[in-house]
DNA sequence: AGTCTATTTCGATGCTTGTCTATATGAGGA
DNA sequence: TCCTCATATAGACAAGCATCGAAATAGACT
């Protein structure tokens, strides 16, 4: 039965450990699979709002209440989308007491930069 | 009549213009939309395959028939995706004789690039 | 005009996904 | 142990999307 398949964290990409800008040569089948994944999880309004506001609060880390009370989105839906954002390895969680806190991880973000990083204009 | 509707280019963002990193504070919801619009287009295997083609591609030009080439995809289905991917200014087309040309929009991917960049890891 | 080739548009189809409500899990306190 | 708060999972439904084959458009050549 497959039925679990969308649920399975799928190992995010060390794939893209030394890739070259996306300028430099076409990227094969199998990596852009991986990195079309990482760009997917960042193609929804919502979800990109929510790496933000992790990115951007001070200490790095986000109490999922936190983020709950941005959207007028119900609890959840944004636990939904901080699953995708963490099976994608954009993010990462820890549980202290009751809450779970989320944190960035710069090493994703900064790979999707690097790879969409253009040489020149010419 | 509306029907055109699906066809017309929204206009791709200016709204990222002097957008600040991802990390300097969060990003609206106005800002969010069409920002994700963008990555939305570029979080399909097909579509960054097709992007990595036409950006490392000597000359910076594409025929249509080179793409196509280059997938086991029906044509109309290529046309699909370089339309969506023209439609949020990651490509633009200029036709010469029976050849249609595509090229990269570097200011694009850089405003993506320089919105993921990641300030410091601390 | 007529025809050939390159590309886009149309209409349909099956899979994916964002959202909800309802329920489960987990942790702390009476 | 039981209750409450914070978060995650399950299941369902509607909307979105990637894909196809068929038909339409656009140029070039005779």
């Amino acid at each position: 039965m497959l039925v679990y398949m969308r649920s399975v964290p799928v190992e995010p990409l060390e794939i893209l450990e030394c890739s070259p800008p996306l300028a430099r040569a076409p990227l094969d089948a199998a990596r852009a699979a991986a990195v079309a994944r990482v760009f997917k999880a960042l193609g929804d309004p919502v979800r990109l709002r929510i790496v933000s506001i992790v990115a951007s609060h001070a200490g790095g880390e986000v109490c999922v209440c936190d983020i709950t009370g941005a959207f007028d989105l119900s609890q959840p839906t944004i636990s939904h989308h901080l699953k995708v954002l963490k099976d994608v390895g954009l993010l990462t969680s820890e549980r202290r007491a009751s809450w779970v806190h989320y944190r960035l991880v710069p090493k994703t973000l900064g790979e999707l930069s690097a790879l969409l990083g253009v040489p020149a204009v010419a």
